[in-house]
DNA sequence: CGCGACACTGTAAGCGTTTACACTAGCCCC
DNA sequence: GGGGCTAGTGTAAACGCTTACAGTGTCGCG
C-alpha cells in the first residue's frame, strides 16, 4: 500500500561490492569487465554479492576514466517532425547493436541557447550526429565544438568532414524525367522554406529539369514552409491559375498532399487535370487517393550510415576520409502521376 | 614511439584554465556556476582563460560530484512510430527548458538485451520516462531499475508510482456514442495485439460500449497490429461478410486508414455503406479521404506532464503522490462517420 | 588597539570507476 | 634449488570536476 518505489537507501558501489565480497575493488571491476585474470571462486563470491546487492555499475564514473561514454549525440531541427522519426529510429537502432545510447537534442531557434545546448552535449557523448538543413554553413560552424567528433547528413557536401548526403539533385532529375515522359508539359514546383539546404537543393534541380526538358518553357514556382498548409495554399493559388500547369512537384509530401487537397475541393482531377509529386515518401503519400508519386529517402539507411561514419571518426580520428557514398534516393510512381496500372479514378 | 603525429590536443581541463588565469581550480569553478565571491579582477582573468582556451566544462565529471546528469531517460516500445515523434518532441521541449538533455531507448524484443539498455543507462540519466503499452506490470517491473526514479507513461494504470494515463475508456464511449447517435447499428472492432495496454483498454471500452448502446447486439472483432496492411486485411474481411457491420471503430488511425482503403476497392462508400473511426489522429487522419473520424490525443502534452512529474519526484522523491489527472483526449469528427457539413462524397 | 566579520582565495578530499604497477604464490625447467 | 614464468590479487593514482574547510587580508567598531 506503501504505493511509491522505496529509494532511498544510496545504491551500492564496487566498494560495497567489494567489502561484501571480501575482496579489493580492483577484482570486482575485473570481473564485471572481464579483464585481467580471476579465480574461479572470486568470480563466484563477486557475483554473487552483485547479485545481493542488486549493483549496477555507474556508466558516468566509468566514462570519465575511460574517456569514452558510449553515448552518441543527435541534433535535428526543431522544427517538422515527419521523417524524423524514421531517423532516430535507424540510428538507435545500429547505437544500441554497437553497444551506445543515443542522446538527442532538437536545435533551439534561438542561438544562443542552441550553443549552450551544445555545450552542455560536451562530456556526455563521444560524438556528434547533425542534421541541420536549416542552417548555412557558418551557423553550422559556429555551432559545432571543434573537439568533438562530428558527422554531418543530409547534404551540406561542401562542408568538409565527409557528409552522409541524400542525392536530392538526382532524385529530382529523375523524377522530373518520370513527368516528361509522362506528358506533362508544366511543371509547377511547391519550394520548401528559404534557407533550408534540402529546399535549395530541389528547387535548383527543379530548374534544371525544366531547362533540360523543357526548354524555353516558364513555370511558376511557389514558396511554402514544408507544411500542409502551405501546399493547400499554393495548390489553391494553382487551381485560380489562367494558364494552369498541369504538373506539380512539391518539395515534399506534406505540401503535396495540401495541394492535391486544394485541387480536388477545386473540382479538377489527379492527375488528369494536374498531376502532383512530392518528395520524402512518408507513410502517407502510399494512403493518400490518389496515392502519391513520391521519391523515397531510405532516412533510416542513412542514419545508419552516419552513425557508422561517425564511429570510424571516433576510433580513428587521425584517419583521411574518403568522400562518402551519397544515399540513392529511388523514385516511387503511384496514381497521382498517372502511374499505369494504378488506379486513376479519383475524379471528385 | 613518436610524437610526431599530428597530436588531437587534449580538451583544456579547469586546471589548464586555472593556470592561464594564474588562479586556483576552485576560483574558476566558482566563475563557472557562479557560487561563492569571486573578485572582479579575478573573475575576468578566468573569463578571459576561457575563452582563450576555448574551455567547455565536462559535464559528466561535474555530474559524477554532483549527484546529477541533467539528463533524462526516454524508454520507447521498439514497434510503431507514428504517435511517438510527437511525444519526443514535447519531452525535449520542457527537458531544454529546465536544462535537461534527452537519452532516447527502444526497448528492444529481446528480454535480455532490453535489461542490459536500461542498465548501461544508470549513471547517465537522473530519472526514466518510461512509455510500453506492449509490456504487462511483471516484465515491467522486471526492466526497470529500483534505484531511478521512473515515471511511467500512458496506461498502466495500476501500476503504483502515480503513471500519467490516457482515459481510454472513456474517449471510446465517447466515441461510440457519436457513432450510435449518427444511428450506426452494428459496430465493429479491429483491435490492437494482444497484450498491448492500450489496445486491451480500448477493445475493453468497445464491448462496454456495444453493451450498454447494443445491448444484445452481437459485432465482429479483428484482431490487428497496430499497421496498416492488418487494417486492410480486416477490411476485406468485413466487405466479404454477408451481415456487415454498419460502422468500424478500429484501435488505432493507421488501421482504419487500412480498413478505409479495403472498403472503398470493394466499391463501398464511407460513410454511407460503412462508418469508420480509428484512434490517435495522426496528421495523416485528417488528410484521407473521407477524413478520418478520430480520439486526438495530446502525447505532446502527456510528455510534458509527465516530464514534470518525474522532476518533481526526482526533486523530492520522499513526497507521497497524489494520483495524477488522466490525458482526456478529445472526439474529432470529421466525414468518414458522415459529419454534418463534412463532405461525404467519397463514393468510388 | 584588538577582535570579529567579511570578502576572497587556495588546498585537498572526494564522486565511482578503471588500470598501471607491485606483489605473492606456485610451477616448470635447467 | 634458484631463476624465470604466469595466474591471481591488492594498492593507489588517475579521470575532471565541486566543495568543505582553512586560511589570508581588510575593515569597522568597541
Amino acid at each position: 500500500m506503501d504505493g511509491t518505489r522505496s529509494a532511498p537507501r544510496r545504491a551500492a558501489t564496487v566498494k560495497d561490492v567489494a567489502r561484501a565480497a571480501g575482496v579489493s575493488i580492483a577484482s570486482v571491476s575485473r570481473v564485471i569487465n572481464g579483464t585481467g585474470p580471476v579465480a574461479q571462486a572470486t568470480r563466484q563470491r563477486v557475483t554473487d554479492a552483485i547479485a545481493r546487492l542488486r549493483y549496477v555499475p555507474h556508466g558516468g564514473a566509468a566514462s570519465l576514466v575511460k574517456r569514452r561514454h558510449g553515448v552518441v549525440g543527435l541534433l535535428l531541427p526543431a522544427l517538422p517532425a515527419e521523417p524524423f522519426a524514421e531517423l532516430v529510429r535507424g540510428i538507435e537502432e545500429t547505437a544500441r547493436r554497437q553497444g551506445r545510447l543515443l542522446l538527442v537534442a532538437r536545435i533551439p531557434d534561438d542561438d544562443g541557447e542552441s550553443l549552450r545546448t551544445v555545450a552542455g552535449l560536451k562530456g556526455h557523448v563521444d560524438g556528434l550526429l547533425c542534421m541541420a538543413p536549416h542552417l548555412d554553413t557558418g551557423a553550422l560552424a559556429r555551432l559545432l565544438p571543434e573537439d568533438l567528433p562530428t558527422v554531418l547528413m543530409g547534404t551540406h557536401a561542401t562542408a568538409d568532414q565527409g557528409a552522409c548526403v541524400i542525392d536530392n539533385r538526382g532524385a529530382v532529375l529523375e523524377l522530373m524525367g518520370h513527368l516528361k515522359h509522362t506528358g506533362c508539359r508544366v511543371v509547377a514546383h511547391i519550394a520548401g522554406p528559404a534557407g533550408n539546404h534540402d529546399a535549395g537543393e530541389r528547387e535548383h534541380a527543379w530548374r534544371e529539369a525544366l531547362a533540360r526538358y523543357w526548354p524555353g518553357v516558364e513555370a511558376p514556382l511557389f514558396r511554402g514552409d514544408f507544411e500542409e498548409a502551405s501546399g493547400y495554399a499554393a495548390g489553391c493559388a494553382i487551381a485560380r491559375l489562367e494558364t494552369r500547369p498541369d504538373a506539380v512537384f512539391a518539395a515534399n509530401d506534406l505540401m503535396a498532399a495540401g495541394a492535391m487537397r486544394a485541387l480536388l475541393e477545386a473540382g479538377l482531377s489527379v492527375p488528369g487535370d494536374v498531376a502532383i509529386a512530392g518528395f520524402d515518401d512518408i507513410p502517407l503519400a502510399s494512403l493518400l487517393r490518389p496515392a502519391l508519386t513520391s521519391v523515397h529517402v531510405d532516412v533510416a539507411e542513412l542514419g545508419r550510415r552516419a552513425l557508422a561514419r561517425l564511429l570510424e571518426v571516433i576510433e580513428q580520428p587521425e584517419l583521411s576520409r574518403e568522400r562518402i557514398e551519397p544515399v540513392r534516393p529511388t523514385l516511387v510512381v503511384r496514381a497521382s502521376t498517372g502511374a499505369a496500372g494504378a488506379p486513376t479514378d479519383s475524379r471528385v
